[in-house]
Formats: C-alpha cells, structure tokens, sequence
RNA sequence: GGAGAGGUGUCCGAGUGGCCGAAGGAGCACGCUUGGAAAGCGUGUGUGUCGCAAGGCACCGAGGGUUCGAAUCCCUCCCUCUCCGCCA
C-alpha cells in the first residue's frame, strides 16, 4: 500500500516504478477514480452535517411543529442514502486499485526483466571439484535411505517426498543450528500460526496477486502460509508500538506450503522444488527511518551469510533486479549456493526490504520518541535457513566417491556424527 | 459443538433513543502548595480524515438494518469469559 497523498504527488514515478517492475497497473485511472471519490465524500459529508444539525432542531420541537418538518427530512434522507452507496463503491474502487500499486525500487536496484538480470555482488568459497563423477541429492539420498520421493508422491502427490532417519536427522540439525545461531543475534524464537486469515496475506502483500500460490482452506477461510513472514510480520497488526520498543527482531521456524501453480516441468528432480518444506525466517520491525532499514537489511543479509560461512557452502549474493522483484518490495539480496547437481548456483535466501509498504496494509504503526504523531513501522525480511533446499547443497557438496556424506563441524554436535554413512543393506 | 454472560477512551467503569465524542475514577502532563516528597487543590489529557483556518466528517468489537435522530433497538459475524460435551 501506498500513501494516496503520494500517489497523488507523484504519478510519473509510480508509472516508472511499474515499468521497471513489469507491473501492469493503471494509475490514471486510480487518480480518476480517487479524485471522484474524494469530491462525493465532501458532498456526502456536507449533507450529513446537515441533517445532523437539523435532526437536533426537531428533537427539541412540540410533536405538531415536527410532523411538518419531517417530510423534507426524508427526502434529504433518501438523497444522502444513494450518495453513500455511490461514495462506498467509489471508495471499494480506490482500495482496489491502490493495492495494486508497486513500491518504487531503490536507486542501486539494477534494471532488468527477470532473475537472469540479477547483479552479482559477491562470491564466497569455491565450487567443490570431484575427481570423479558426482551424484545428485536424489541419488545419494536413494542410496544413503535418507530420501524417498517415490513414497512421498504416494501419499500427497507430486512435489512431495520423505526424509528418514540421518536425512531428517540432518534437517533438524541444520534448523536447530540455525534457532541457535540467530538467538545469539538477539532474535527471539517465535512460534507463529501457520493457517491465517486473509487480511494478514493481504497485509503482507501477497494478495491479491498471489492467490494461486497459497493453499486455502475455503471452509474456514484460511490460508496456508508460504513463509512465517505472514504471520511474523502481522503479530501486531493496527497496533501503535512504542518507540523505545523497536526494532522488533525475531525469527520462527515453520512449515511452508506452496502450490508451485505455473511451473510444471520446472526443477521437477528432486527437492529443489517442493510443495512443503520447513524454514527459519528472520523478521524485523523498525522505524520510519530509510537509513536504519537499509543497515538492517545488510545486517539480515550478514547473519544468513555468516551462517552460510559456518556451513562451509559456498554461494554468492546478487542484487535482484527491478524485473524480479515483488509488487511491495523495494529491494531485495538473494543468497544462492552452489549445487552441484545444478552445475551452479540455486536460491536458498530471499533478503526483503519493504519501506512502509507491508506496515501501512496492515495499519502497523509506532509513536515516536518524544510523541508526536504515529509514523508507519519499516518491516524487513530474510531467509535464515530453508530446508529441504540447504540440504540439496549439504548433501552434494559434501559427498564422498563411496556415497557417504560429510557434515560440516559445526552441525556435527547436533548430529553427534561426522558424517552420514549408508544404512544396512543399500 | 450446546447453554449463558460480556466487548465503551491508556486503564477501570457509567451510560437503554435526541441534553453523549461520551459521566465518574485511576493514570499521565502542567501549575499551585512543600525544605523535599506524599497528600491536597487547579487545569489539561483519544484517534483518523478533509481543510490555510474556522470547522466538518468518521470511530463506543466488525458489518448491515430500523429511525428525522443509535453507544443505546434489531440482524449477522468476530472475539473474551463461565458451565457442559468432545479432543491432540
């Protein structure tokens, strides 16, 4: 969501906004109707006002002096009534179209129409070299008893799978490290509602837009979150917070579901792709201040590539393009790590800096310090670890000829071994 | 899921059709008082929106309705509490 007051001010910066974005969305039409909107609700006001002020005069009139005066009273009535309805509709028409409106990108958001367009910043650790061929995930996993696609599909369909024993085992660990690498960061452990209501996915921007991603639960009007962002980012939702309270830094790990709507036939090997899988997000709530919101976007960015380092994979940050960033997002760092089997990088993180956009859809706001009017909180969010993803590049590139699988030290007291050897039998 | 009771400003709480944007109290702010503090006294104290301003409009859980007029009456929904049932 936008400020209309902006919007009203600076139209050419929001048609450029959706250029650079390959959002189709009108503007002058949201002006046209605003500005309609806006010159029947003083209409509708000004008659309330009368009537109001005429409906006092009667209640303190003898009833023979009433009867007489009621019938222009009902008229006037009737007139106000059909101009409410108009001016409702005209207002439903605004809120429509304004939260379709794309946050401006910031100024070192490189242009570009899709993720191939990304900017690399930075590279971290080298791509491991096998002396001889190396196995993808899905064979290692087969082979270790760790992976079983097959059976997944079984039970819930395509884009589903198992992890059993060291390979679950090993997903625990990496989350478990992960809640613990980030306490230390002075993030809280929440535990957050999976199934939310449709305001907190509006609030956060993924409706409208984003419906064919999301499970619902039409019965109860729920929705199954991609990402614990909906959930952590809208804990207090139409809440004034205090200034001394910010920012609010926390993390929750949860499960994810997603429909993959529209990419059948895309990353289908394996678990690159997924329809449920667990991830550890990083969500700050902060203040209006567009200085602070970018260091914390590169302090996010930091906890998950000193995580990264901790887990000696090697990835690389890009600077995601104006093409590939979302409607609500004003800029955004994507980690990708390398896997083998991919014969390069794949995303695992998704650093996300909003401005004010996620906080004026969910009326999320705090009062300065020292007072004064309350300013929309600054939202921002990042990756700290997704799993079954990671584990595509802990298995692959930690692997061993016979199969067997290295797990990096830091993980190893979680694991209690070193390394992840083939079960009985296989 | 069944039965009942509720949701009013920062908090407590009054308010069953016009005199209510809302009594009273607490809290908070300022002032008086005091050597200082407490007590006491006085004054002030919601938010949003439109407007240069005066001021207008909206908000008493949410949305509809009745009425010239609704915090107050009616309907639907949400939430909280109590009891019963079921249950990880």
């Amino acid at each position: 969501m936008l400020d209309m007051k902006w919007v009203r001010e600076n139209p050419d910066i929001l048609k450029d906004a959706a250029v650079r974005k390959r959002i189709t969305v009108d503007v002058d039409a949201l002006l046209k109707v605003d500005a309609e909107h806006r010159s029947l609700l003083s209409q509708v006001e000004q008659l309330r006002a009368e009537l109001r002020a005429s409906s006092k005069t009667l209640g303190k009139m003898s009833p023979e002096e009433r009867e007489v005066a009621l019938a222009g009273q009902k008229e006037k009535k009737a007139e106000l009534k059909e101009l409410e309805r108009k001016e409702q509709s005209l207002r439903e028409e605004v809120q429509r179209l304004a939260l379709l409106l794309p946050m401006p990108p910031a100024a070192d958001v490189p242009d570009g129409k899709d993720d191939l367009e990304n900017l690399q910043l930075s590279t971290s650790g080298t791509a491991p070299v096998f002396p001889y061929e190396p196995k993808s995930h899905v064979e290692l996993g087969e082979k270790l008893g760790i992976i079983d696609i097959p059976r997944g599909v079984r039970i819930a369909g395509t884009r589903n799978y198992l992890l059993l024993g060291d390979g679950a085992r090993l997903e625990q660990a990496v989350l478990q490290f992960s809640i613990d690498h980030m306490a230390k960061r002075g993030f809280e452990l929440v535990s957050v509602p999976t199934l939310v209501k449709n305001e907190a996915m509006v609030g956060t921007g993924y409706f409208p837009g984003g419906e064919e991603q999301a499970y619902m639960c039409e019965r109860d009007s729920l929705c199954l979150v991609g990402t614990s962002e909906v959930s952590l980012t809208s804990i207090h939702t139409g809440e004034t917070l205090n200034a001394a309270d910010l920012p609010l830094r926390r993390i929750a790990v949860s499960p994810c579901y997603r429909r993959e709507a529209g990419t059948y036939g895309k990353d289908t090997k394996g678990l690159y792709r997924v329809h449920q899988f667990w991830k550890v997000e990083q969500v700050v709530v902060g203040p209006a201040d567009e200085e602070w919101s970018k260091e914390e976007h590169q302090r996010m960015l930091a906890h998950a590539t000193d995580l990264m380092d901790l887990l000696e994979l090697p990835y690389q940050v890009v600077n995601v393009c104006t093409g590939d960033l979302g409607q609500g997002q004003v800029q955004k760092f994507d980690i990708e790590t390398w896997m083998p089997s991919r014969g390069g990088y794949g995303e695992t993180h998704s650093a996300s800096r909003f401005h004010d956009f996620q906080a004026r859809r969910l009326n999320l706001r705090y009062r300065p310090e020292g007072g004064g009017k309350p300013q929309f909180c600054h939202t921002l969010n990042n990756t700290v670890v997704a799993s079954p993803r990671v584990l595509i590049a802990l298995l692959e590139n930690n692997q061993n000829e016979d199969g067997s699988v290295n797990i990096p030290e830091v993980l190893q007291p979680y694991m209690g071994t070193e390394r992840i050897q083939p079960s009985k039998g296989s």
